[in-house]
DNA sequence: AAAGTAGATTTAGTGCGGTAAACAAGTGGT
DNA sequence: ACCACTTGTTTACCGCACTAAATCTACTTT
């Protein structure tokens, strides 16, 4: 699938399986009520809609579906990403690191990640 | 309003907005049509929820109505990253930006500037 | 065997973005 | 005076994210 829009819980329970590698319902409806209070049935049902448009899928085991990813995570990023530079951006993915380095806050260590990033990224070409 | 959620089409009109200044439906059409076409009433709809959930207003002239945003483009783009890193990178924006810079194609002339942000930013701290 | 429990499936309802036709009202031309 | 055109308003529909109760099914416990 090319850009499976996910909404935010969605992402949430995406995010869960891609951590965990795989997970059952329950598993998943446990670390979402972490955070948020959530219904067993409403997991459930955002587990069947990623399976319809085939971001996961599941096996049986005993009597219960472990479901894992179809998709990983990088690519959904990707896909969410473009559709934020598309729409705020004019499409310039470099636009959009330029604001987060002017408007949003970056802790010093992030800070020296990326530059390690960038030399890294000056070498190779 | 704290995070006026925006979608697709919303987010082109209001880019429209912060580009003029201002604009009457008419105007904003055209230039949507430019890129998809648009029937003129859906963007008179979707300006109509943007007045709703006061990311715009307008004001009468003569017998038309010339819309201008409430929102600047800078805190809706703050809100849309909020939301993307919030559900994907654990609310960490320097997590954001690595994926950008190991993931994304980003101009030489982009990289040049980027690097030039990192040391004001150094320099300030 | 009956009751309880846990999982899966069905069904339902809200809200919103996007789409656009249908309708109303005023303006301008012939 | 009438007709076309423009503009704004009302109404309607689809799809989807999210919510969750209700129900079905099968196993466990007493």
């Amino acid at each position: 699938m090319k850009g499976p829009r996910l909404g935010n819980v969605q992402l949430r329970i995406m995010r869960v399986l891609w951590e965990k590698g795989q997970a059952n319902a329950r598993e998943i409806t446990e670390v979402l009520n972490q955070h948020d209070p959530i219904a067993h049935s409403t997991v459930q049902t955002l587990l069947r809609q990623l399976e319809a448009k085939e971001a996961v899928s599941h096996r049986r085991q005993e009597r219960t579906f472990v479901f894992y990813p179809l998709v990983d995570e990088a690519s959904v990023a990707r896909s969410e990403i473009r559709r934020l530079t598309e729409h705020l951006f004019s499409g310039s993915t470099g636009g959009l690191v330029a604001h987060l380095l002017k408007e949003e806050n970056i802790s010093r260590d992030e800070l020296d990640e990326i530059k390690r990033l960038i030399e890294a990224r000056e070498e190779e070409s």
